[in-house]
DNA sequence: TACATTAATATGTAGCTACATAATAATGTC
DNA sequence: GACATTATTATGTAGCTACATATTAATGTA
């Protein structure tokens, strides 16, 4: 008896995971090909190829071009981080937004900034040393190196009103980017700019982001003692 | 002269991006139909749809049935964390993993994992703690509770040989995945187990995860001092 | 046997059609 | 005007075909 109705890609997701999880299919073994799913389960190859592309994502299973699809022997976990922009989180907690500039120099690469990038030698850049805050006490610390050969306008941006963060969020998309996350204890500058106390633990957000293969910015964000992060299932 | 070269969808996005980036579409902005843009590069409605998709998934825009697709507002930075096994973590790193059952215990479940459950009623929990060597030295220490009534082959399983991150992930995929990150001072507690002093930075990761509607396990991670999580680009 | 060449194969992608779905806009009724 | 009903519209999905690509397997040759 054909099942005549359609199958959503969702379904035959759920039923192919249900396969791996119910040890059907155990971690490293070979998995039916798309084809044979699709006959299987009595639907077009490209709805297996769309659940398996999406099994694939989220780590459970591993495909290769001939070498077809596999479980994957070591699954990983696999969250998604949503990191707004700082004003918009420190909003949508109901508190209000404060921004300060501490800093700004235009300076020569720092070897920590330049091995982030990747870069092997050093470029002007902009330095910008920023205080995010929220209801007036101090919310998010910024460090931020902006390349000028990538960023120029940056120069021609007053960073006394506006962040960093913000404006280059809104001007420059990037193509890559990638995160840092750690902790570490505060020290007497942390002290004295976040009113934390010493010893205090702070959680560190470094992150670094390119345009194709030219550096955009650099930055290490320390937060709040306090501070969480989560992920948005 | 209409161009007949296939376009790839990841150049369609690609160009698209350019778009938004060179402010042909600013943040707010409505963009043409998938139809206006398929006809506009010369390639298929599904091609568009594909690169769509992709610009939305990465947080760059917002696309609404009928509403038709958007330039966000408020750019995200979406970044994927990748969670190993512990054993492969450190392994990878070239280092010799061990494993140490600390303590394992049947409990009601307490209120803060309940909490992370969303649980309104206590179950019947197992409680284990158990601490993730590399090289003999501390790696993480985690504090883990397991529901009983979704995952009642837990009893059986040795917990003293096998970790139950691992039996775990090797044996109960999940659906949901809750993942929260701070930092924290070590305790008294944490200096003797992680041989960390006390004051150090202590990298936490609480996880919690459900199959379906069940719970299935929710702990808390805390890393030795000098831990690092990085995004897998 | 060793190595280069060729064939086979499973996934990946592009293009098309048809229909589903959700959200808005237009319309009708009281 | 207020509210329910219906049409419209842009995205979402399923199914199909054809071809591209990567990788392994098979084959041929020295």
């Amino acid at each position: 008896m054909t099942d005549k109705q359609r199958h959503s890609w969702v379904s035959i997701r759920d039923s192919i995971r249900e396969m791996i999880l119910n040890s059907t299919y155990g971690p490293g073994d070979k998995l039916p090909r798309d084809e044979e799913f699709a006959a299987q389960f009595g639907c077009a190859r490209s709805t297996v190829h769309r659940a398996m592309r999406d099994l694939a994502q989220s780590g459970l299973v591993e495909r290769r071009r001939k070498g077809g699809t596999t479980v994957r022997r070591d699954p990983v976990t696999r969250a998604t981080l949503n990191i707004p922009i700082t004003r918009l989180e420190v909003e949508q907690k109901g508190s209000t937004y404060g921004y300060q500039l501490i800093r700004q120099s235009v300076q020569p690469t720092s070897p920590a900034i330049m091995a982030n990038f990747a870069l092997p030698e050093a470029r002007p850049m902009l330095r910008v040393e920023a205080l995010h805050l929220a209801d007036s006490r101090p919310y998010i610390f910024e460090d931020r190196w902006i390349c000028l050969e990538t960023v120029p306008e940056i120069t021609s941006v007053d960073l006394t009103r506006e962040s960093a963060n913000e404006w280059l969020v809104r001007n420059r998309p990037y193509s890559r980017c990638d995160l840092r996350l750690y902790a570490r204890p505060g020290s007497a500058n942390d002290s004295e700019i976040l009113q934390s106390k010493p010893g205090d633990a702070l959680f560190v957000m470094e992150r670094t982001t390119w345009i194709g293969e030219a550096p955009i910015t650099s930055l290490s964000a320390v937060a709040h003692p306090g501070y969480q992060l989560f992920t948005q299932g």
